[in-house]
DNA sequence: CCAATACACTTACAGTGTAAGTTCGTCAAC
DNA sequence: GTTGACGAACTTACACTGTAAGTGTATTGG
């Protein structure tokens, strides 16, 4: 007789590793609000509150998730190309990481990691930026400007925060039609232009407009 | 005997709009998520399910919340200055929006409004960058730039995503002491300043560094 | 081989959004 | 003045949420 039961199922390997795996997965594929401890447990085969045996609470689930994420980013091994070239590719190893995980993103920005794997992009965005010549509280400054600046864009990519996103691709042109072009008629003139936004475009758009900006602060 | 009915409450007048508004308050001072439609109701001294004679549904109930708080943002009568100061004044005004509602902002932010009082503050930026020299698709660019910069330092700002933020001001210097300064020397480094955010500093620095750049490109 | 541990299970409870049905205050028409 | 209709607040009910508490069993260390 093998060394599973015979009664009930197997006894099979649920790991702390194995829930936030799932959970990031699930999050991935259905969203955020798709994530209850019942659809998680049914996910993997087994009964909500199993789940407690492994992670203390939703919240901290949560936690983890948003870890996990952060530990799938590729921090580029900094060849010595110039240092705004540098900044492109942590922007762009951030952005990947993002559209990697379009629903557990948000989670990334929203909850208060503390652990490594926040720690680890910090210090290589402080790095770069200690080369290019900011130090001490510039380059607090210039890492916050620059998160905000992608976490924003990012939010709105995954869709988060659909802000002047594309949307409904009919929202500008039936909008101004309806409100008449006479109240906002530049909204109206340009709704070709906002009805569609090429996400990968803005970003590398509004990236070169703060490295400009950096350029010339440095 | 007045017109009151004398048994039950005296069937005061609840509006559509006093639903928004104390539902605007309400996740202003408590958050978004402390806004349930029996929590409301409480507030209002009624019962859950007369909320839905006024609003269809919690969905819309939150749009409404955004429209109301996107109402409240004052847009400068536009003087006859440089385009710099004026776009400053813009974002200042976004900004102050934000700080007066920083529970009901992330919803301005997070849901897709598709009525005029997101159409004004557009059309004022739009309007603005115009005279700056950005026509058509630029312009978009543009604004999307911003908005995704203002949109990320001020869901920070209001600590709907602390990421970066000041926090924990013991989280950095915990975090380094336990991990050893050896693997993060930069955060630990500049623990001290990570664990301090000015945000309206923070606000100001980034806002000129995208102005910066924006001159860059004019 | 037995005791201890680890971990999945069951039950239960307070809270959520909201569909459906009931009751009642107010006002218009006769 | 009576009646009827209508709007709006109320009640009940249901499927869902997170999780506290307690039960049972398969695996492992002595």
């Amino acid at each position: 007789m093998p060394a599973t039961s015979r009664k009930r199922a197997p006894r099979q390997k649920l790991t702390a590793d194995a829930v936030v795996r799932a959970a990031t997965t699930l999050v991935d594929r259905d969203g955020v609000d798709a994530l209850s401890m019942r659809s998680l447990a049914t996910e993997l085969g087994v009964e909500a509150m199993s789940l407690y045996n492994h992670v203390p609470n939703k919240g901290v689930l949560l936690d983890r998730i948003a870890e996990s994420v952060l530990a799938d980013m590729q921090i580029a091994p900094d060849p010595a190309t110039a240092w705004a070239d540098r900044i492109r590719a942590l922007a762009y190893g951030f952005r990947e990481m993002a559209l990697a995980h379009p629903g557990a993103f948000p989670l990334v920005f929203m909850r208060q990691i503390r652990s490594p794997e926040a720690f680890r992009p910090l210090e290589a965005g402080l790095a770069l930026l200690q080369e290019a010549g900011f130090e001490g509280e510039e380059a607090v400054h210039v890492l916050r400007a620059f998160v905000a600046y992608q976490g924003g864009s990012l939010l709105r990519e995954v869709g988060t925060a659909p802000l002047l996103g594309a949307a409904a691709p009919d929202l500008y042109v039936e909008g101004t039609e309806q409100l008449g072009a006479d109240q906002f008629p530049l909204v109206s003139k340009l709704a070709p232009q906002l009805a569609v936004c090429d996400h990968e475009a803005e970003y590398e758009f509004g990236l070169e407009m703060m490295i400009a900006g950096l350029e010339h602060i440095a």
